[in-house]
Parts: C-alpha cells; sequence; structure tokens
DNA sequence: GCGGCAATTATTCAAGCGTATAATAACGAT
DNA sequence: ATCGTTATTATACGCTTGAATAATTGCCGC
C-alpha cells in the first residue's frame, strides 16, 4: 500500500526546539493560551503533534522554554540599545527610551507578557523564571545608575541607587504598560519624552538633563 | 420512578448573575482562564453548568462581565480610601498609598488582572472594558491632581497636569505590579514610601511634603 | 392547594484537548 | 549501496470542553 506520508527533513535540536518555541511565541500571542494547542504549535512550526513530546517532557516544559525565551529577549533589546551610548548618560537614556518604543512597546509582547504573568500564579516554576528576569532588569538598571551617578560625580548610595532602580524600573513598566496597550493615546515620541522627564525628576536632575544632546 | 434530582432554590436573577459572576473570577484567579471553565464555574456557584446560558448568551459574555466587574472594584477601592482625606493633599497621598497596598495589592487580583489584560488582543470587546477604565481612573487621578495644585495654590497648566497623571498613572501600576509580583522583597510600608517619595519627585514637592502627616 | 410559568437540572453531542504508541522515512556511518 | 538509528509522521485513546436540548421542580398568583 503506498500511503501518503508527508515528506520531511531531519532539522538539527538546537534548529527545531528553536521553530517549536518561537510557533508557541506566535500561538499565544496570537490566540492566547487557549489557542495554543499542541495541534496548533506544530502545525504552525510545520510539524506534527506528536513531535513536540519528542523535544519536551509535555506541553508545560515548552510553556517554560517560551517564557524564559521572551522575557530574555525583552531585557537584552534594552541593553542592546543602551551599550551603544557613549556616555554613561547616553546609556542610561538609550536604556530608558528603548524600553518604550518599539520593538519593545507592540502588542504581541504584550499579550505574550500578560499570558505567562497570569500563568506566575498557577505554576510556580513560572514564578521563578518571572523573578530571575526582574532582578536581572534591575541590576541592568542599578548598573546604569551607578555608572551615571559616577560619571557626574554626584555621590549617591547603593541603597539610594536600588530604590532609585525600583522606581525608575516601575515607572519603565508602566509607561510601557500604558504605551502599549492604548498605543492610539499617545503620539509617536510623547511616550519618550514623558519617560525621559519623569526620570529626570525622579532622580532629581535639571529639566533637560537626560533628554536633552 | 423517583430519580434523585439535586434540590434548589430560585434565586433573583441580580443574585445569581453575581453569584456566577464571582465563582468565573474565583477560578481565574485560581487556576487560571484554562480553569475557567463552564463546569468549574458552576460547580463553585453552587449551581449546573446549563444556568450559565440561561443568564448569559455564552461563557465569553460571562467573562466580559466578570472583567468589568474587577476593574471597577479596582478603581473603586482606591478612590474610596481617596474621599476620607480632609485636604486635597491628604486625598492624593491616599490614593496613592491604597493603589499599592492591600487588597489592590494582593496576588488573586493581579492574577486576575493579567489574566484579562493577555486576552485584550485576542477579543476586541476586552479591550474597551480596559480602555473605559483606565480612562476612569486616569481622570480621577487627574482630579485629585488639580484640587492638589490649586489647594497649594500652584499654577498647573492642564496639559501638564494630565503628564503628571499619566505619568503617575504609570509609576503606581509599575509599583503596583512589582510590589504584588514580588511581594517577599519588599518591606511592609518600604512600597507606599517608594510611591510617595517618587510621586513627590515626579511633581517636584519637597522631600516629605506628601508623606508627612 | 393547585396550575402554570420558567429557573434549574440532567443528559447528550460533536469537537478539540494532551498524550501514548506504532509505523515509517531520512540520513550518517559503513 | 545498504544498514541502523532515530527524528518524524500517523493514528488512536480517553477526557474535557462549550453548547444544545429535554426533563423537572420550585414558586407565585389565584
Amino acid at each position: 500500500m503506498t500511503e501518503n506520508r508527508r515528506t520531511y527533513h531531519r532539522a538539527s535540536e538546537a534548529e527545531r526546539r528553536e521553530d517549536l518555541i518561537t510557533a508557541t511565541l506566535d500561538c499565544i500571542a496570537e490566540s492566547g493560551i487557549q489557542g495554543a494547542t499542541v495541534r496548533q504549535i506544530a502545525t504552525r512550526a510545520g510539524v506534527t503533534g506528536g513531535l513536540i513530546r519528542h523535544y519536551f517532557t509535555g506541553k508545560d516544559q515548552m510553556l517554560q522554554a517560551a517564557y524564559r525565551k521572551m522575557m530574555t529577549g525583552m531585557t537584552e533589546a534594552a541593553i542592546a540599545a543602551a551599550i551603544e551610548g557613549e556616555t554613561a548618560k547616553a546609556r542610561l537614556r538609550r536604556f530608558i527610551v528603548a524600553n518604550v518604543t518599539p520593538p519593545v512597546t507592540d502588542p504581541r509582547t504584550l499579550s505574550l507578557w500578560a499570558a505567562f504573568i497570569s500563568h506566575i500564579q498557577i505554576d510556580p516554576s513560572f514564578a521563578a523564571i518571572h523573578r530571575e528576569n526582574y532582578l536581572a532588569f534591575l541590576e541592568a538598571l542599578e548598573t546604569l545608575l551607578t555608572a551615571f551617578f559616577k560619571e557626574e560625580q554626584r555621590l549617591v548610595s547603593s541603597d539610594q541607587c536600588r530604590r532609585y532602580a525600583i522606581s525608575l524600573s516601575a515607572l519603565v513598566d508602566g509607561l510601557w504598560l500604558e504605551g502599549t496597550l492604548a498605543a492610539d493615546m499617545f503620539a509617536d515620541r510623547e511616550l519618550a519624552e514623558n519617560a525621559l522627564s519623569s526620570v529626570e525628576a525622579l532622580l532629581h536632575l535639571q529639566p533637560g538633563e537626560l533628554s536633552d544632546e
């Protein structure tokens, strides 16, 4: 009997995992965690459902991998933007702006982020992943701040630096959230300008000290 | 044949709707949107599944009603705390603090909030509900701010007031988020204090002007 | 107390879910 | 070329899902 079995190609493990994770994120972003079924994900990745359990012990583990990838992607995008700045001040500014500018402010990203957040209470492994990445974000911000204060020859205790980092992080997160949820309410640069002047205020800088070239 | 049909009591429409919505929120908070199945919700509400379609055209409509109830509950909690203040300054302070204090900072609330946010991209009716409540929150904050500036005899344009409201709202949301997600990282009053001093900075007040009695 | 209305239960249905297992085809080693 | 390995497909299974329908029972007006 000549069965019509579809042809395929054997991919490397890394490649296949990557594809599956990407497909998972796509599905969640498009139709929520409800829509991220094994079959949907497999279809989008161009494979059949059974393959997922060849690379992951189950759907849950794949979701976790996807969460990890998404979170590190977000933080790294902001850090990548920052390191291109020449001074500590420029790096701080670029970091802030990057977090309230596409592609970080993106409906897809927000949808993914929220979907995972809502699973933190249900599955503790998601909480661990979140914590890990929140701390990384906080530390990146704290490092930028410390360097900035040093460059400005302004003495700030490490305790105060941490408090600043928490506030700034909250502000950035909040603006990111609102800017993404109500993108139509804000003009192109409005969000970034608001973020910068808010940061200036939070750090007790001169108006324009951060935003001006 | 004497079938064993369970006894029940005919409730008023308002009562039953309320029960169903509460049960829906409980289910989502506890086990995510995935766990909020018609049967789970019905069980928790003490009825059988079929009844849901007697009060709502479908599961989706019930979810929307639940979202609406949850959001108005959050905003109203903060507003209720605010109006007890005697001066405009006190009202503003109470509003800020209420938003970073239980019961607003509560894992259950966060879980619910995130679950719904993640459905905004999928179902436009959820987006409308969100928008509605975000604007209400913003307006409440703007009103408090305007009154506060007037009380302080400080002249602030309504444009600037709106910008302040957006920044404050973002900050509060962000702190709420982080404080709830990583509750163990913050001491009891730390979050509220951080919020108040951050607001002071954002509004260019004297340190302690808001937080001090 | 007793009809009749409708709120509620009980049951059924098709579709879709995650997972398990068996068959198969791709590809590197030989 | 052929073989052996194993990545991949195909199929099946048992459950759960949201919804539709039929049967019943609580309750209000009389």
